[in-house]
DNA sequence: TCTGGGGTCCTAGGACCC
DNA sequence: TCTGGGGTCCTAGGACCC
């Protein structure tokens, strides 16, 4: 009889994901300390560790720009191009590592270790070396017999890199105490801000602290989600590795305007706009929608600014993917949210209901979409994956509106532009 | 003048049923 | 004045993640 392994889960992170992107391609910069900007150079998403003591994530860019100046901080527009291109390399350097790996965001994933019987230690170390000899990119890697303890290990790791070299294993009682003990409890994965303002004042300030609570009593108290984090950290392994990605449930386009705007017009090419990428997004995962929402709404940060803001759910005739069908509903939707006199910084398109094609049987003679339709947006797709997003549209959605997004720091597409590549002398 | 854009899961409470 | 006891399903909202 085979005994099932002890469970060991690594996760590897990135570090400073997207200023380490924009510095593979710029050598000269390996010393500047530099930012990278959301959508809109709205805010710093992204900061280079000695970029780190001058400007706190998500400080607005208009408040810092000033004293980025004074510090020698180079700021970028973010280049999602060049970073999920660059997430793909990291990925693929290290599936050919391990057994099996859960992408858990663009700069992370979880490996599954169990059973594995060489040193889980020398093989992050070399997981690190060969990442940052094939992509550039920096990691660093915690591992631990659950999911909990292995993001805090990686938080051990980046906290304390110099002394771990970017890889901490918390599987040793010792190790896992002392990392346990010098993390405050809003380090843990899964406890946020509230969280931590309840837990404070029931004594609990440290993981260590957290680890050794009663799960059930906070079960009681909160949900089971803080009972799940409780009894990782004690040891005993509640996550699995999702190697396989559901189809998504929600699917969402929204995005602030590179203006303000007050016509209806301009707007409803927005609408149009994300509509079209939210479909797109839809029928990439083989899914249809019944329901939409579509909102709108003004800034919310200025005083002086009249507030004004809106959501609408509507039905669908049918389950669909048709960008047509979509892109009607939602400007009838705008025409009944929208109202004139406000400034509108930002348009929302949600879809929801989604189910894969053949699941719904709720009603045998139910409508469904035409044949021809799913030959027309078949034929869409595969235009626009040849020849680029954007190739064939619907007629609504402008190629390059006024009102699109701010990127003035915006670095070459290296990776994913002929036009772009990099030069050498 | 200027403050991101996605997602997930859980729970409580209402509607509705027998 | 009295007025059950469940169960399910759905939705909105909160909290969290990167």
């Amino acid at each position: 009889m085979t005994q099932k392994p002890e469970p060991a889960f690594a996760l590897i992170d990135c570090n400073s994901f997207y200023a380490s992107c924009e510095r593979v391609f710029r050598p000269d910069l390996k010393r500047t300390p530099i930012v990278v900007l959301s959508n809109n150079d709205g805010c710093v998403i992204a900061r280079s560790a000695d970029a780190k003591p001058y400007v706190k994530m998500a400080e607005p860019y208009f408040q810092v720009r000033e004293r980025l100046r004074k510090h020698g901080i180079l700021a970028f527009s973010s280049n999602y191009a060049l970073y999920g291109e660059m997430s793909e390399r990291v990925m693929t350097t290290i599936e050919g590592m391990v057994p099996r790996l859960e992408v858990y965001s663009i700069d992370e994933a979880f490996a599954d270790l169990s059973g594995m019987t060489c040193n889980l230690e020398q093989l992050g170390r070399q997981v690190r070396a060969r990442v940052k000899q094939w992509t550039g990119i920096p990691v660093g890697v915690g591992i631990a017999g659950t999911k909990t303890l292995a993001k805090l290990a990686n938080h051990a790791a980046k906290t304390w890199q110099a002394q771990t070299g970017g890889v901490v294993d918390l599987r040793g009682r010792t190790a896992r105490e002392w990392v346990l003990k010098h993390c405050d409890v809003g380090e843990v994965w899964g406890v946020g801000r509230r969280m931590k303002a309840h837990l404070e004042p029931l004594g609990i300030r440290t993981a260590w602290d957290l680890a050794n609570a009663d799960a059930r009593a906070l079960r009681g108290q909160f949900s089971v989600v803080i009972e799940k984090t409780v009894r990782e950290l004690a040891g005993t392994s509640c996550l699995e590795l999702d190697e396989v990605e559901p189809p998504r449930q929600e699917i969402c386009c929204s995005r602030m305007f590179g203006e303000r705007l007050t016509q209806l017009a301009p707007i409803r090419e927005a609408v149009a706009s994300y509509t079209y990428r939210a479909a797109e997004k839809l029928r990439s995962q083989g899914s249809l929608c019944k329901k939409m929402r579509i909102a709108i709404r003004t800034g919310l940060f200025n005083p002086d600014e009249a507030k004004y803001a809106k959501g609408v759910v509507v039905e669908l005739p049918y389950p669909t993917d048709d960008v047509r069908v979509m892109t009607k509903a939602a400007c009838e939707a705008l025409e009944q949210l929208y109202r004139p006199g406000f400034r509108y910084s930002k348009a929302e398109i949600l879809l929801m209901d989604l189910r894969q094609r053949g699941e719904y049987t709720d009603d045998l003679f139910a409508i469904t979409q035409p044949a021809a339709t799913e030959r027309l947006m078949g034929l869409l797709d595969e235009i626009n994956a040849k020849w680029g997003r954007g190739t064939v549209r619907t007629a609504s959605v402008p190629l390059e509106p006024d009102w699109g997004m701010r990127r003035e720091l915006m670095s070459q597409s290296y990776t994913t532009r002929l036009d772009h590549l990099m030069r050498v002398r």
